[in-house]
DNA sequence: TTGTAGGCGTTATCAG
DNA sequence: CTGATAACGCCTACAA
C-alpha cells in the first residue's frame, strides 16, 4: 500500500524504531532527526497502516454497528447520534446492515470481530439462546438497542410499557372515551414475540383497563379496513386511535381523509416514534417521542465506557415524552 | 483475540500450514486430518482474523463509503442500494459520516485507506485541486456520487440539467404560464459553487427561456416569504413552483396551506428527489425521481468492477423520470 | 501429504 | 539517543 515505516527508515537512513519514535513521540529522540523524519514523512504522504497497528495493538479504535436497514428514519437518526458520540472519542464507526436476515446478522457480527472492532452496537433480530451464547463468546463488549432481549446483555432502550401507559392517560385527559390501539403482529414469522410491541400493548391495556374507558386492540395488515369498519359500525363516541408507530398513523390520516373523516373533529390520533417528517407536516401529529437520538448517544457512550474499562449500568432507560400536535 | 491457527496447530498436533490447507482447501491434505482440523476448529469457534488476512493479502473485501449524514432520506436510500450490491459480491460495506466537515472527510478517507478498504464511494464536499490530488494518490479506486466534481474521477450521477429541463416542459404541458424555480444558495460558504443545483438552474432557465413563458428563480433561506410575496403581488396567473428538493416543496405546501392557498387550485407544485415520504402522503407530490437507489447500485457496481480489474465507463448518468402526483 | 521459513506493517522490549 | 529483534495472525512459497 503506500509509504511504510520501512521505506521511511531506508530513505532517512535510520531504523524503523526511530521512525516510530519520531511519529508518536514515545521514547526520546534527537530533535533534529525527528524533524527530518517528520518532514520526509509528510512529503511522501506517509499514512499509518491501521490494520497492522490494530494487529499488534489488539485495539482498532473502530466500533461496529449492525442494524436492519436505513429505510425509515428510526436508525438513520439513531446512527447520526451514535456517530456523534464515537467521533467525540475519536473512534471510527463502521455501520452495516443485516436486512432482516438472521444469518446475515451473525455473519456481520463475526466480520466485525474479524476486523477487530473494539465493541458493537446491535439491533438484533436473533433472539435465541444460541445467539446469546455467541454474543457472550465474542470477546468484545456490545450494547443492544431498543429493548432487553437478553438478561445478561447491556441494553439501551425506552420503557415501552410506561410510554403507552403515559400515552393513554394523555388521550384520556383530552376527553376521549374510547381508544383503539393499532399494532403490527406481536409475533415474528418464527413465532418469537416482538418484545417492544408486546410491551406497548401491555401498557396500553393496563392503562385503558384501569381507567374504565372503552378500548380495543387492532392487529394485522388490514388494520386500515378494520379501522374504517370500526368508525362505521362500532364507534359510540369520537374515538382515539393510538398507533404503535408514526408510519401507521400517517397511513391512517391518509386513508381516513379519503373516506371523509376529518381530524380531529371525527376522530383523534396519536402516533409513536416521533419521526421528524410528520412533525413538519400539517396536521402535526401528536406522538410519543422516544428520543432515538438520545438512545443512540447513550448506547455509544455506554459502549465506549465498557471498551475503556469503566463501570456502566446494565440497562439504560430513556424516558419518553408526549409531543403535542394537532391530532387529538 | 479468540482462537488462532497457531492454537489449532498446537491442539491438533500439526503445523500452521496444514491448518490453512484444511480451512481453505488449497494444496492437498489427507481427508482424515482435514476432518479432524475442521471439527476442532468448529468446536473451538475459530474465526479468521480478517485484519491479519488483509495485511498479508493486500485486499480486505471491504468497501468504504463516506457521506455527509443520514438526516434526510437521500443517502439512507442510496446506501441501502449500495449495500445490496456489495453484498452480492460479498464485500463488507463500511459507512461513515463526515457531517459536512471538510477536514473530517479527508480524515475518514485516509482512515478507510488505513483500514485497507478495497475501494471508496464518496459524496465529497471537498472540491479543490489538493483534494483531487489526494484522491489520485490513494492507491485504490473510488467512485463519486451525484455529479462530476473532478474531470478524471469516476462518477455516477443524474443529468441535473436535463432533469429540470424535462420538469419544466412537464409543467408547461399542464398549461401553466409562469414558473418559479426555488433553489438553495448556489455557492457554499467558501464560495465554491454547488454544481448540482447550478446545473438544475441552468436547465430550468434554458427550458423556461426557450418556451417564452414567464419565469423567475428564487434563492435564499427566506424563500417561503418570497413565495408568499410572489403570490400576493406578482402572480399574473396560477403559477407553478418548481422546488429543487422535495423538502422545500413539503415546507411550501405547509406554509401555503396555512396562508389559505390550496393545491392545485391556487398554485402548482413540483418537487425534486422523490423522497418516499411525500409519496405516501396526500396530496401526493409531483416530483422528479432521480432514482437514488439505482444511483447507489450503479456506483457500487462500478466500483466493484474497478476493484476487480474490469473496464468501466468514467461516467454513468442515471436517467430521471417525472412522477406524477396531485400537485400540478 | 506435511513442515519450515519468510514476510505483510506495525509496536514493544531490550541492548548498545 | 538509537538499533536489533520479536511479536500480532495470516498466507505462500519451497523443502522434506
Amino acid at each position: 500500500m503506500g509509504v511504510t515505516t520501512k521505506d521511511l527508515a531506508r530513505i532517512c537512513g535510520v531504523s524503523r524504531a526511530t521512525i516510530t519514535r519520531a511519529l508518536y513521540g514515545t521514547g526520546s529522540i534527537k530533535e533534529e532527526t525527528k524533524r527530518m523524519i517528520l518532514d520526509t514523512a509528510k512529503e511522501l504522504g506517509y499514512q499509518p497502516d491501521l490494520m497492522a497497528r490494530s494487529l499488534v495493538m489488539g485495539k482498532s479504535r473502530m466500533i461496529g454497528t449492525v442494524v436492519v436497514d436505513l429505510r425509515n428514519q428510526y436508525f438513520p437518526k439513531m446512527i447520526d447520534a451514535i456517530e456523534k458520540r464515537t467521533k467525540e472519542s475519536s473512534y471510527m464507526l463502521n455501520i452495516s446492515l443485516h436486512e432482516d436476515d438472521k444469518e446475515e446478522e451473525k455473519r456481520l457480527i463475526r466480520a466485525m470481530v474479524g476486523y477487530h472492532a473494539d465493541g458493537l452496537i446491535l439491533n438484533c433480530i436473533n433472539k435465541d439462546a444460541d445467539f446469546e451464547k455467541m454474543l457472550g463468546q465474542l470477546g468484545i463488549p456490545y450494547v443492544i438497542l431498543g429493548y432487553r432481549v437478553f438478561k445478561n446483555s447491556h441494553t439501551v432502550g425506552v420503557d415501552e410499557y410506561e410510554a403507552t401507559y403515559k400515552g393513554v392517560n394523555f388521550i384520556l385527559e383530552k376527553g376521549y372515551k374510547e381508544i383503539i390501539f393499532v399494532v403490527p403482529p406481536l409475533y415474528d414469522e418464527d413465532g418469537i414475540p416482538n418484545i417492544g410491541h408486546a410491551d406497548r400493548k401491555r401498557g396500553f391495556e393496563d392503562a385503558a383497563g384501569k381507567s374504565g374507558c372503552r378500548y380495543t386492540v387492532m392487529y394485522g395488515d388490514d388494520y386500515l379496513e378494520q379501522a374504517l369498519d370500526y368508525m362505521r359500525t362500532k364507534a359510540e363516541s369520537r374515538p382515539a386511535f393510538f398507533c404503535s408507530g408514526d408510519t401507521f398513523a400517517g397511513e391512517m390520516i391518509n386513508c381516513f381523509s379519503k373516506n371523509g373523516y376529518r381530524l380531529p373533529d371525527d376522530y383523534g390520533l396519536m402516533g409513536y416514534d416521533c419521526v421528524s417528517f410528520y412533525q413538519n407536516f400539517s396536521p402535526k401529529l401528536t406522538t410519543v417521542d422516544n428520543h432515538v437520538e438520545q438512545m443512540g448517544y447513550e448506547a455509544a457512550n455506554m459502549l465506549i465506557d465498557m471498551i475503556e474499562g469503566r463501570d456502566v449500568p446494565q440497562n439504560i432507560k430513556i424516558p419518553v415524552d408526549i409531543v403535542e400536535g394537532q391530532t387529538l
